[in-house]
DNA sequence: TTCATCAAGGAAAACGTATTCTGGATTTTC
DNA sequence: GAAAATCCAGAATACGTTTTCCTTGATGAA
C-alpha cells in the first residue's frame, strides 16, 4: 500500500534480467534442479547486480517453514536467561533462524498472548525459560518446545537444566581437596529448589565435616553478612563456608575481612553463579561454580533443531558446571 | 514436507465450515467488508470451534508487512540493552509486532550477516543499540531505523540518547542543594564519551565549589577504592563525591568506611545508572541516577513505529533521567 | 529410421491470506 | 411497475517463493 519507493527486486526481475524464467531462477539461486553451470553463473550475476534478496516471507509460506523460533522467558531482570538467550541465538543464527522474544514478565495473561502470537507466526519451535529451577507446568501447543533451566514438569517433554547437585558438590569437593574439615553452608531460601539442591549437595558430600545445618536466608550480601555473624557466635572453629550464591559469598567475605578474619587463610570462601561484577569486585575474587549458561543456550537449540527436524531426544538433560577457583580458596 | 500431524486449520476450513467464501470468511475475521451482521458471527464460531488462528505469513505476504522489527545489540553482556531490549518490546507487542534479537557481539561481520537477515526477512523496521554512548556509523538499509543509547553519527537519523548532561548536572545540583561545597568528581575513563559528558556537567554545575579535576579512570569499585586514596591525600577537606557509575561510586563509599569517613555525615556520595546489584547493596545505598532505559525503549519503539507509519521525527532526541536519592546523601 | 533416454528449462500449482472486482438479490424511488 | 440504488457475498487476483510436472530438443542405442 505505502510505496516504500523503489521496491525490492523479486525472484522474477532477477529471472527476467537473467533471461530466464522464475522457475529456473529460483534453482540456480539455490543450487537445485538441472541447469546449464553458464545458466546458473548468469541468474547469479543477475542477482548480484540486482542486489536481490529472497523474501523470506514467500520462502516461509512455501516451505511451510517460517524459520524463525520462539523464545519464551518469565525473568525480565535477565540474569539467567540473558546468557541462555544469547547461546541459543549464537546456534540457530548460524542456520539462518531468527529468535523472536517475548518476555512474559511473570503474568499468564501475557504467556497466553505471546503463545497465540508464535502459533500464529507459525514459529518452527518454542524455547521456554525462566529465572527459577523449579519445574513449570509445560506450555501446549501443536509445535516443538524445548524447556531451558526450568524444566517441565512433564518428563515426557525435553529439558535441560543445569546440574546443580554436581555443582554444589564440585565447590564442597575442592574445600575437602584444599585440607578443610569444618565447613558451613550458607545460602538462600528454603522454599527455593536451587537452594535446597544446592544444601542437600552439600550435606552429602561434606558428610562429617558440614558444621551444624545449612543455614538459609536472602540472595543477598546482607544475608551473608548476617549469617556470618550468627554462624561464628555458634562455630567460631570453622575454616570454610560454602554459599549458595556469589553475592551471598561476597557478603560472608566483606563481614570477615571486618571482623579480622583472613580469607582464605583463616576461613576459604566459595560462591555460585560465577557472576562476574560479584565474583571478581568481591575481595578477595571468589571460587565459585559457572553455570555455563551459553553452552546451556546452545545446547537447547541444538535439541530443539532436532526436535524441529523429526527426531526430538526427550527427558531431562543436566549440564555440567565448571568450578572456577580463586583467591577466596587459593590465596594469591 | 514432514507432516506435523494434522495440520492447522486454514481459512478455508473455517469458511468450509460456516457455508461461505474463504474472501468472505476473511472479512468476517476481520471486521471488514460488506456483510450479515449474521454470517460474520457464523464464521466467528466456526473460526471458535476449528481453534483457528491466522497464519500470519499468508498475511505478511499478502499485506506487504511482516509485523516484525529487528534488534540490532553490540551489547552481549545486556547491562544497558536489556532494558531498552524489554521496553521495546512492550510497546512492540502491543501494537502485534514481534522483535527479533541479532547480537552482533561488536563483530563486522556478524552485523552485516544479520543485517541481510532482517532484510531478508522483510522486517518492517530496526532499532540498533550499543553498550556506549558514542555516536555509531549508521546502517545501510531500505528499512526504517531507529537509533537508540548509541545515536548515529548522522543527524538526519534519528536517534534516542540519555540525557547524560543533565544527569550528572542533577546529583551535583542535589549535593550543592544539600550545602555541599567541596564537591569531587570521580568518573570512568577520559576516552569514554559518557565520562567526558559527565565530568563536563559535573564542572559547569559545580562552579567553585568543584575540587580539582575530574579524576579518570576504570569503570570499577577498584578505581573508586583507590581514587579515595589519591583524592583524600590532595584534598581531605572535600565534603562530597559525585561519580561517574554505581561501581566506582560503591568503591569510595566502601574506602571512606574503611578510613573512618561517615557517608553521608562527613562526605556524601552519589553514584550513576542506578545499577540496582550496585546501588542497593552500597553501604549505604546510593543516591544516583536512574537512566529509565525501559522508557528509552519504549519511546525508541514508538518512534520506530511513527516511522514505519510514514511520519518519521528525524532527530537526536534526549531522555531526562531521574535522580533517585537514598542514604548516600541524605542519611537515614 | 525409430524409439528410449536424458539434459535443460518453462508452465503451472501450491503455500494462506487480503482485497478488488463483479454480479445477483433486495430494497428504494419516482 | 420499471429504474435505480443498496446490500451481500462469491470469484478472481495478488503477494513472492518453491516445487512438481511437462515440453522440447538432443543424444544414443537398436
Amino acid at each position: 500500500m505505502a510505496s516504500r519507493g523503489p521496491s525490492l527486486p523479486r525472484i522474477t526481475d532477477v529471472a527476467a534480467l537473467a533471461g530466464v524464467s522464475t522457475s529456473t531462477a529460483s534453482k540456480a539461486l539455490n543450487d537445485t534442479g538441472q541447469l546449464r553451470e553458464e545458466t546458473r553463473e548468469r541468474v547469479r550475476r543477475a542477482a548480484e547486480q540486482l542486489g536481490f534478496t529472497p523474501d523470506s516471507r514467500g520462502r516461509a509460506l512455501s516451505s511451510g517453514r517460517s524459520f524463525t523460533v520462539g523464545l519464551i522467558t518469565t525473568d525480565s531482570s535477565g540474569r539467567f536467561s540473558i546468557p541462555i538467550m544469547l547461546g541459543a541465538e549464537d546456534t540457530l543464527s548460524a542456520g539462518e533462524m531468527a529468535l523472536v522474544l517475548c518476555d512474559t514478565r511473570d503474568d499468564p495473561l501475557r504467556e497466553q498472548h505471546y503463545l497465540r502470537s508464535l502459533v500464529s507466526r507459525r514459529v518452527d519451535g518454542i524455547i521456554v525459560t525462566g529465572r527459577r529451577t523449579e519445574p513449570r507446568a509445560p506450555i501446549d501447543v501443536p509445535i516443538p518446545v524445548v524447556y531451558a533451566f526450568s524444566p517441565s514438569t512433564d518428563p515426557a517433554d525435553i529439558s535441560v537444566i543445569v546440574d546443580d547437585h554436581g555443582g554444589a558438590a564440585s565447590t564442597v569437593q575442592h574445600l575437602l581437596s584444599l585440607g578443610r574439615r569444618r565447613i558451613a553452608h550458607i545460602t538462600g531460601p528454603a522454599t527455593h529448589h536451587s537452594a535446597q539442591v544446592r544444601a542437600a549437595a552439600a550435606v552429602a558430600t561434606a558428610g562429617s565435616s558440614l558444621v551444624g545445618e545449612p543455614m538459609h536466608g536472602e540472595w543477598s550480601e546482607r544475608w551473608g553478612r548476617h549469617a556470618v555473624d550468627v554462624l561464628l557466635r555458634s562455630n567460631p572453629e570453622i575454616d570454610a563456608v560454602s554459599c549458595g550464591s556469589d553475592q551471598i559469598a561476597r557478603g560472608v567475605c566483606d563481614r570477615l575481612r571486618e571482623l579480622g578474619r583472613s580469607v582464605p587463610d583463616d576461613i576459604a570462601v566459595t560462591g555460585y553463579d560465577n557472576w562476574s561484577v560479584m565474583a571478581l569486585a568481591s575481595r578477595p575474587p571468589l571460587t565459585t561454580v559457572d553455570l555455563e549458561l551459553e553452552e546451556l543456550g546452545r545446547r537447547t537449540a541444538n535439541l530443539l533443531l532436532d526436535a524441529i527436524a523429526g527426531s526430538p531426544h526427550p527427558g531431562e538433560m543436566a549440564l555440567p558446571t565448571r568450578l572456577v577457583t580463586r583467591e577466596s580458596t587459593l590465596g594469591t
